[in-house]
DNA sequence: GAAAGGGCTTGATCTGAGTCAAATTCTGTT
DNA sequence: AACAGAATTTGACTCAGATCAAGCCCTTTC
């Protein structure tokens, strides 16, 4: 993906039909080109920290290519994932100055970004920008809200059977498919951060990958490639009865 | 407290000096006054719900008296508590109709609110007003994610402590007293809410609270009332590195 | 002031997930 | 193809917090 051919399409418009990736022809407005502008990339390594919780935060920036994670971690190591950054989601915050996370590239990714200083001025300027960006965070808080639920009253195995169906309905957002009974699709978590993600140890994490697979609700090929070949079981064990809307 | 002395000023005004409560006369601004003329008043009872998730919500509301709660539910009949809306505080969203948690009295309060439509037409007008929404919505999810840190890896001890240093904290800013080494305040939920909130059962609860004040970490009047000896020591306990941040 | 009921505490026991340790599979490299 | 190192799985054991079950302490009510 060529750099110039990619705009932070997520900050100027809400209803592409890929509104989670980066790229989007329909969303040239006004808004858009002035954001190009302003726009310059930054790009780091899987593994990289790309910010510390504490830094100085003089930019803002959104998701072009590649997986980041937002944590939050304890004097004595112990971590917990707080948010998961995918193609087109944004990370940082106009006004107050301090990063209240990490955030460290899971791939190698390609991030969008804009000066704070340019950044406040447009969204001055454009209202529509701030709404946007407004939206965005609500669905964010909607999703931390619905993490909280898993976080303090899920068990083990809902925990990873929740994890996995949301992976499975991101991809398949991406893959503009209907939610089909079967599905495949990559998992892009080493055991270790699933278990920072949902609050257990790898040890217990991989314990109930296995048991998932056991009892029939996924099969793995290699240890990143899960099939389900029930979607509606997987979301049964996942406890939720409400038909998702888990934003990741 | 009478309702026409009551100012939603937190969307109007993030600087004043008790910008976490309901009143301020230093904020007669253009934008809060146009605020005054949509507005309208509704009182729930403490028990009574005031949302349920799912509910059409055609309204955006503000706190100006009383205590509230966002709770999250499986069907299951596990809930667990993912806000606490204090006066001042905001709920409901422009656009997106649909609410996603339930929202209960916990004392009687008092509620005020603006219909959508003529809410959304002002925030158009008035890009201070989406502005001031979008800092306070990054604040509450920086909350969200910090409680996620808690949920996910905190031990029952640390979380007690945690949440009693928050309720402190947000007493302390309430009296406008510099944080001292002793203080005093009221705990405002029941020994289930706290469970709720923290993921943990009643009995847990009470168990860690007994030993917390045998330890001398804490002393209790009563039930609801909650003497610190030493903040610093509660602080030690509730294992946070940083000076705390927690938003509630 | 007796009874009733809600909130809270305490005890005994159980269990799901953590801990520690070892074996296994996968990956890339020479 | 053999090796090295990391990621993952599996096993044995432990323990923090859940569950089940009384009992206690306040209010409120008659």
């Amino acid at each position: 993906m060529a750099q110039d051919d990619v705009y932070p399409v997520s900050l100027a418009c809400g209803d592409c039909p890929i509104q989670h990736r980066a790229v989007c022809a329909r969303c040239d407005s006004e808004e858009l080109v002035e954001l190009e502008k302003i726009k310059y990339y930054r790009s780091f390594e899987a593994g990289q920290t790309v910010i510390w919780a504490g830094d100085q935060m003089d930019f803002v920036a959104s998701v072009v290519s590649g997986i980041a994670t937002l944590t939050q971690t304890l004097e004595d190591g112990r971590t917990q994932m707080v948010g998961l950054l995918l193609p087109s989601d944004f990370v940082g915050r106009p006004g107050r100055a301090r990063a209240a996370y990490n955030v460290t590239a899971t791939t190698d990714i390609l991030m969008c970004c804009f000066r704070k200083k340019p950044f406040e001025e447009m969204m001055d300027r454009t209202p529509h920008i701030a709404q946007r960006l407004l939206q965005m965070t609500l669905d964010e808080l909607d999703a931390a809200r619905e993490w909280m639920l898993l976080l303090g009253r899920k068990t083990a195995r809902e925990k990873i059977a929740s994890l996995l169906s949301i992976v499975a309905r991101r991809d398949a957002s991406v893959n503009m498919s209907t939610a089909a009974a079967r599905m495949t699709f990559d998992l892009p978590l080493t055991r270790e951060a699933m278990a920072d993600y949902l609050g257990l140890t790898l040890e217990t994490v991989s314990r109930q990958m296995s048991a998932l697979k056991r009892d029939g609700v996924i099969e793995l090929q290699g240890k990143r490639h899960v099939t389900v070949p029930d979607m509606d079981r997987l979301l049964l064990e996942a406890g939720d009865d409400s038909d998702g809307g888990f934003l990741v």
